[in-house]
DNA sequence: TACCAGGAGATCC
DNA sequence: GGATCTCATGGT
């Protein structure tokens, strides 16, 4: 069993666990948080300001997973004020090193969907997977995911993307994802780009949570809306990432999720 | 009822 | 290359 504990200011489970990058993870009346990731579960108790992140496995599986050895504080050194803004406002906010395969199967789920809902359908089909009782199921590899029909995942809700989750998973079963994390985040993309369901954004969500380029802003409605209200850029998703690169460097997407948890705790829907 | 949600595919030019 | 329409589903 690996035990780390943080400071709060270092990994928060409250902001990390609802921040819209992993879907798996809940919490309790006592406000101890349960999910699972790399088909172990994880339990991440809060007392004061100590976090006590509990899991089975090697500790540096667990350290890579919350990216806590990284200082995110010497990434951006000379912040613009909404950067700022964003930076203190989400302390405790880390980027999550996830599996590359849930995290395919995630964001495709996660086009012209909401949170909760994508929550939802994700754990509907790896329970549906795992044919079980057990309390915390693991996500499905890829071969058990694309043995489902489409039939099946239209009625756990997956929709109009039932299709291209068994397309996909199909396809990342030859796939070889730890090539993708070490080539440059360009041709990660290129890559990302061939499978099913997959467009620009969400190659970008796979690419920075999954694979660990952290240069990929991914450009979402909260992106455009925080560009356009606080930065004053009203353009199209392309010219917003080129801004982005040169703004916030070869590390964007980190601030992209600070940006992005700022932004939809700070700013109107539709605004 | 119409609109929205961490968009993408298909088709148009 | 860009503009436009449609795509399930559940919540407001």
């Amino acid at each position: 069993m690996a035990q780390l504990v943080f400071d709060r200011s270092r990994f928060d489970p409250d902001t990390v666990f609802q921040s819209g990058q992993t879907f798996r993870f809940s919490r309790d009346e006592r406000g101890t948080w349960r999910g699972i990731a790399h088909g172990t579960e994880i339990t991440a108790a809060v007392r004061g300001d100590t976090v006590t992140f509990e899991a089975d496995g090697p500790e540096d599986l667990w350290r890579r997973y919350t990216d806590t050895d990284r200082d995110y504080g010497s990434l951006f050194p000379n912040p613009d004020d909404v950067l700022a803004s964003a930076l203190a406002y989400g302390k405790g906010l880390r980027v999550l090193r996830q599996e590359p395969f849930e995290t395919l199967i995630s964001f495709i789920i996660s086009a012209n969907n909401n949170i909760p809902r994508i929550s939802g359908i994700i754990e509907r089909i790896c329970r549906t997977c795992a044919r079980g009782a057990k309390e915390a199921v693991p996500f499905p590899d890829p071969g058990t995911l694309a043995s489902l029909g489409e039939a099946d995942l239209r009625a756990l809700g997956a929709g109009y993307r039932a299709p291209y989750i068994i397309e996909s998973a199909k396809r990342a079963a030859d796939t070889d994802f730890g090539t993708l994390a070490a080539v440059p985040y360009e041709d990660a993309v290129q890559e990302l780009l061939k499978f099913k369901g997959v467009g620009p954004k969400v190659a970008d969500c796979i690419a920075l949570f999954g694979l660990g380029h952290a240069q990929a802003f991914p450009v979402d409605v909260w992106m455009r809306r925080i560009l356009k209200n606080l930065y004053g850029l009203a353009g199209s998703p392309k010219q917003v990432r080129s801004f982005a690169e040169e703004r916030f460097g070869k590390h964007a997407g980190i601030a992209q999720q600070y940006l992005f948890h700022y932004a939809r705790g700070t700013l109107a829907p539709g605004s």
